[in-house]
DNA sequence: GCACGTTTTCAGTATTGCCTGAAGTCAATG
DNA sequence: CATTGACTTCAGGCAATACTGAAAACGTGC
C-alpha cells in the first residue's frame, strides 16, 4: 500500500466515521475499493491495515451481512477470499426501502398519542414515508437501468 | 407526560439510537413531536425527560442546526421556547442532496488511486452519486407538491 | 480421519463520546 | 447599575463500544 492509497483509505474512513461507523469497518471498506488484486484474505487485510485478526473477522462479517462484501472460494486453496461486491452501492440504496418503511411504522405508532395541538407533527412523518415508499421502487428501476448502461 | 407518551418517546429514542444518535437527542425529538403545547422551554424539557440543563442546551442546539427545531420568541417573556419546525422532516430530506454530493466527491477523490483491477469499484460510487444528484431535485419537487396538497 | 492453517469467539483493555453539575455569561427588568 | 433568571460552556465521571490477543473451533486437503 503506497502513500496515495493510504491517504485514500484514510479519507474514506474519516467520511464514514463521521456517520458513526467504526474506524476499522470503514478502513476495510476503503481498502477493498482500491486494493489489487481485488480479492484478499483476512490475514492480508489485517497486515495491510495493521489491524488484529479478530477485528478483521468481526468487521468483515458486518460488511458481508450488509451485502457490501462477498466471499470468493478458490479451489485448492483453503483460504477464503473477500472482495467488494459488484453493485454493492446499488444494493445498499435498494435496501433503503426497508428503512423508509420502518420510519412509516414509527409514525403510525404515534397514533395513540396524537397531540391535539398540531397533530401534523406526527402525521407528516407518516406521509413522508408513504411518499418515499411509493417513489422508491421506480427510482430503483431507473437506477438499475443506468447501471446496465454503464457496465454494458 | 403519561405512560403512552413516555412509551412513544422511548420508541422514537430507540429507533434513532440504532442509527447512532445520542439518546438525549432522540428523546427530545420524540417529545417535541407529541408534547402539548407544542412549544416548550429548555427547563420544561429537562424536567419532562429527566435530563440536565446542559444536555438539553447542547442537544437542542444540534436540532436547531439540523433545521428540525426552531425557536419561538414570546413577547414579554424572557424565556425562549422551542418547537418542532413545520415541515421539519421534509427539510431533512431536501438537505440529503448535500450528502449525496459529498459521496460523489469521495468517489472522485479516488481517481488518483484507481485500481487497474476492477476500477468500477470506485467509479460505480461516483456514477451512483451523479444519478441521485440528478434525480433528487425533481423528487423533492414532487414531495413539496404532496406537502401542499396535504396541508391545504 | 488426521493435521494444519484459517477463522471465530471472547475476556480484558483502551478509547470514545455522552451526560452531569457547577461555574460563567448574557440579557432583561426594576 | 444591581439583580434575577435563562442559557451556555466545560471539566470530570461514567457507560458504551471498539480493538486486541490468545485460545478454541472449524473445515479443507491430504
Amino acid at each position: 500500500m503506497d502513500d496515495a492509497q493510504h491517504q485514500y483509505v484514510d479519507k474514506v474512513a474519516t467520511f464514514f466515521t463521521l456517520f458513526g461507523s467504526a474506524r476499522a469497518w470503514a478502513e476495510i471498506l476503503g481498502w477493498l475499493m482500491i486494493c489489487e488484486p481485488a480479492e484478499r484474505t483476512q490475514a492480508e487485510i489485517a497486515e495491510d491495515l495493521g489491524l488484529s485478526a479478530g477485528t478483521v473477522s468481526t468487521q468483515l462479517r458486518a460488511h458481508v451481512q450488509l451485502g457490501m462484501v462477498e466471499q470468493v472460494r478458490v479451489r485448492g486453496d483453503r483460504t477464503q477470499r473477500y472482495r467488494l461486491r459488484p453493485g454493492a452501492w446499488y444494493a445498499v440504496m435498494a435496501s433503503e426501502l426497508e428503512r423508509i418503511r420502518a420510519l412509516g411504522d414509527l409514525a403510525r405508532a404515534g397514533d395513540g398519542v396524537l397531540p391535539r395541538d398540531r397533530p401534523e407533527r406526527v402525521t407528516e412523518l407518516g406521509d413522508l414515508a408513504d411518499f418515499f415508499a411509493r417513489e422508491w421502487p421506480p427510482l430503483m428501476e431507473r437506477m438499475t437501468a443506468e447501471l446496465e448502461k454503464g457496465s454494458a
